[in-house]
Parts: structure tokens; sequence; C-alpha cells
DNA sequence: CGTTAGTTTGACGGCACTCAAAAGTTGTGG
DNA sequence: CCACAACTTTTGAGTGCCGTCAAACTAACG
């Protein structure tokens, strides 16, 4: 993952826009690939975008065909429930993936939507599937990614309440986006207060009365979309309150 | 246990004790499989229990080492909070498999626990990893297995009422031990109503009370761990009641 | 027969939801 | 540039579900 991996990449013309050259290169797929294989795996990528917000990039029972490699932007992956009311499953931010979860039945199981005008990656599955029997590691590296899609969505945040949630959720955010901010404790959330609470389960209320309550405390500071965090370490305690309650407190 | 498909297969000395005779067979590994291939893959698992209820499988953090597929019996899959509050996962029932979770970064990420007496075919994974990029077709199926088991895991219950949860869980126990019972509606659930209580995020007095309350509408009988269901029609009501449909008209 | 663990039932309180309305923001057209 | 509409966010009041605490009860085990 360093500049000398990247110019050496830098001269095999496939890459020019493709992983060779994407700020996820070393992310999505690792350097343990050869440069041979490297070329095979750029070469059934396809690049699209920017594409503007409101898209849909895919909609529950659409045939899975690929998996989708977030370069800038935001997507929102939801269903909506038999009562219209919108459940938000994850964010995708740059640098992370989506479409794992459609690989059987072969049908997307969520809505796609963007949220932030997006450029992406789009890795045919079929594709790479084929692939993987050919390049020793590959599938490893492929299963690996799903399992930890897999993982990340088995956080277990529910029962806590809205405050220590949104904390929680404005942390890992945070550190999401960090790669495409300079300043520190200090990004734009991409989305709005409705979705946010479509995520953690909550009503919009609740979420705003949460952030007016942390704003007033003086621990973050909200204009807009742009978020700053004014006392880390306070709001470090609210997403962790749960550990130190029981061993250090009483 | 007796069948016709598996009397053909009993010919085959290595099925013995393996995936030929038992009742997941085609469930697990389909028949997609030549019998040459299955040969191979029933040779690299192993077959293990009965374990006693209270034996753990795995705990959190144990190296990932293979799958489980459990042939009888019933495995919570379980973490701790910090402060030890215990957050079930899941429930393994006879015919489902468990561990995919472990896949990356190659460590266990919740305790694996006997709830009732159980035996399993435990599957290697490095070496079903390895057949799996000479088996055409086997890779595809690994994929499949972990992506339902994702899927599973995705199923959005959150926001609803204990009892409607309830109701969901009972549905899908018994449909999950019909292979089991040959009484429709009718089962034994293996698990303690604190455990259930865990699953579905409810305290155990919550899970007590809804249970008292189905009970006294005539909707279910609850003798110790045994259940009927005596409305079928009405449980499912409850169970796909669309949030406001209260007990309304009858 | 006594102990222990799990279950049942009641009383009380809190957090978040709903309903409702006001205040702020964005986009459009005059 | 302003005015208006449509939307999002904010704030308040009232309600309900479930958690906690506590005690009585039941089954299992030695």
């Amino acid at each position: 993952m360093g500049a000398a991996a990247e110019s050496s990449l830098a001269n095999v013309p496939v890459f020019r826009h493709a992983c060779g050259l994407c700020s996820l290169q070393g992310w999505c797929w690792p350097p343990g690939l050869q440069n041979g294989d490297l070329c095979r795996v750029h070469a059934i990528i396809r690049n699209i975008g920017p594409l503007p917000a409101g898209t849909h990039l895919f909609r529950v029972d659409d045939p899975f065909t690929a998996l989708y490699a977030v370069r800038n932007g935001c997507i929102k992956s939801y269903t909506l429930d038999l009562q219209g009311h919108e459940h938000v499953r994850d964010f995708h931010l740059p640098g992370e993936l989506l479409g794992f979860d459609a690989v059987y039945p072969e049908r997307h199981h969520f809505n796609a939507l963007v949220l932030k005008a997006a450029s992406l990656c789009v890795i045919p599955y079929r594709d790479i599937a084929g692939l993987s029997r050919q390049i020793p590691g590959l599938q490893t590296r492929i299963l690996a990614l799903m399992s930890r899609d897999f993982a990340r969505q088995q956080k277990c945040v529910e029962g806590l309440d809205a405050t220590q949630q949104f904390a929680i959720f404005v942390f890992d955010v945070e550190a999401r986006l960090q790669r495409e901010n300079d300043v520190e404790y200090e990004f734009d959330l991409p989305m709005s207060h409705e979705s946010i609470a479509n995520y953690l389960r909550f009503s919009p209320e609740t979420i705003s009365r949460v952030i007016s309550r942390l704003q007033q405390a003086g621990v973050i500071q909200v204009d807009r979309e742009h978020v700053r965090i004014l006392d880390v370490a306070r709001l470090g305690q609210i997403a962790d309150a749960d550990q130190k309650n029981k061993s250090a407190g009483d």
C-alpha cells in the first residue's frame, strides 16, 4: 500500500481508470495478488458514475449480477416493510462494498439508493467467481470480505438508548470517512436525520432531541449536515457507557 | 430414518457414519455433486457427539477451524457484553450449519453452547475450502450457504412488539423443527424462556407475560417446554400484524 | 424434604413513540 | 431579489410498552 506499489501499477494502461489508481487499491483487493492476476481482476471491473443523488443502483428482487465498490459519494441500502416504512440496512461510504447479501438466491434483498452523487466500481459476480477458481487466494479473499460484511451487520447495539446509539453512530461514520477528510473529528453527514432515524430504529424526533441535547452539552456542534465533535472524550464515554457503569463507577 | 435414497447410499462404506445416512444429506451438500466428489467431501467430515447439554462447542476468540452441521439437539450461539448480559445470536436446530461468521478473521465471534444433547458433523474449513477449488459447484454452494446464513440474520423484526415477535419466533421454530416432529403445530422448545428473551431482546418477564396472554386467549398451549399451537390462524394474524391490527372485530 | 433455579405475577417508572404545531431551509417562479 | 410552497427539523405534551424491582410460586435434584 505504499507509493512504490502504486507507481509500479501505474505503468500498466489497464489500471488507468480501475483499481490501480483507485484510492481503494489494496483495500478491496489486497496486494497479495501477483501483478498478472491483478490485471485479470481489473480487466473485469467496470467503472460507473458519478450517479446523481436519487438514483437507484438496484432494487429489491432485481437479479444479482455484480458487487459494487463505492469510490466516492454515499449509498443507502434499505427495504420497505408492508406498511411502507423504510428500514435502512446500512450506509455505504467510499471504500466499501455492497451486494454480498444477494449471492443467494441471486436476487437483491434490498434497495440501493444514491444519497450523495457517487462513482462506483462494478464487479460482475460471475466473472469474479470464475476468476476465483483460477487465482489462488482470491476465493479466500472474497469469503473474507463477505464474512467481514456479515460481521458488520452483527454489531449489537440494540437495547441501548438513543443517545448512546447516536454517539456510536457518529464515531463509526467519522472513522469511515477519515479517508476523505483532512480535519479529524469534523465531517459531513451524507444522510438526513430521517435516514439516521430509520437506520437506528428511532423516530426522527428522537434523533433531533438527541442532537439538541448533545449540542447544548457542548459535546458536538452541528450545522446542517456538518458535524464537529467538540468533546471527543465525553462522546466516547457516552458511546461506551455500558462498560464503565459496572466496572469503574460503583 | 429409513428411506430408499439412503439405502442406495448405504452400500458405500464411507457413508456409514457420514452424510450418506444423515437425515440432512442433500440439504447440507446438494445432490448435484457426482458420487465420487461426494465421497471426497465425506472423507473430510468428522462426526462428533452426542455432546451433553452445557458443553461449549467453541468460545469467542477460539481459532476458526471448522463449520458444524447439527444432526440433532440444539446449539445456542451467543455473546456476553461487558456487563455480562447474554445476547443470543441464534439457535441452531437439526439440519442447520454454524460457523460461517468466523471465516474472517479466522476467529469465532461468539460462543456456541449445547442446549440439548447434540450430535454434529465437523467440516474442517481448510479441507472444504481446498476441495472447493477442485470440485466445480462446491464453491458456489459454500457461498450460497454463507449468503443464506447471512440473510437469516437480516430478518427485520426489530421495532415490533413482544407479542408479535414471539409469534414469529414460534412459527419459525415450528417450521424448522418439522423435520423431526410428526405432529404439526406441536413441538418442544429446546431453549429456556430466558434464552428466548435474550434472543428477542426482551426481559424474561416480558416473554412470560406474552405467553400467559396467548394462553389465556386460547391461541397456544404451553406445558413446560412443550408447545401446541391451538389457533394457527390467530397466531398467524398476530405474527403478520402490520402494526395497528389490534384485537379488532372478533 | 429442603434447596435451587426458572417462571409467574404485580407495581412502578422511564424512554421513546405519536400527535401536533412552529420554525428553519431549499427550490421555484414571478 | 423576493415570495411562496414543500420539505426537513425542532420542540412540546401526552401515552404506551417494556424494563426493573420484588415477591410468590413451581418444578427438578439430591
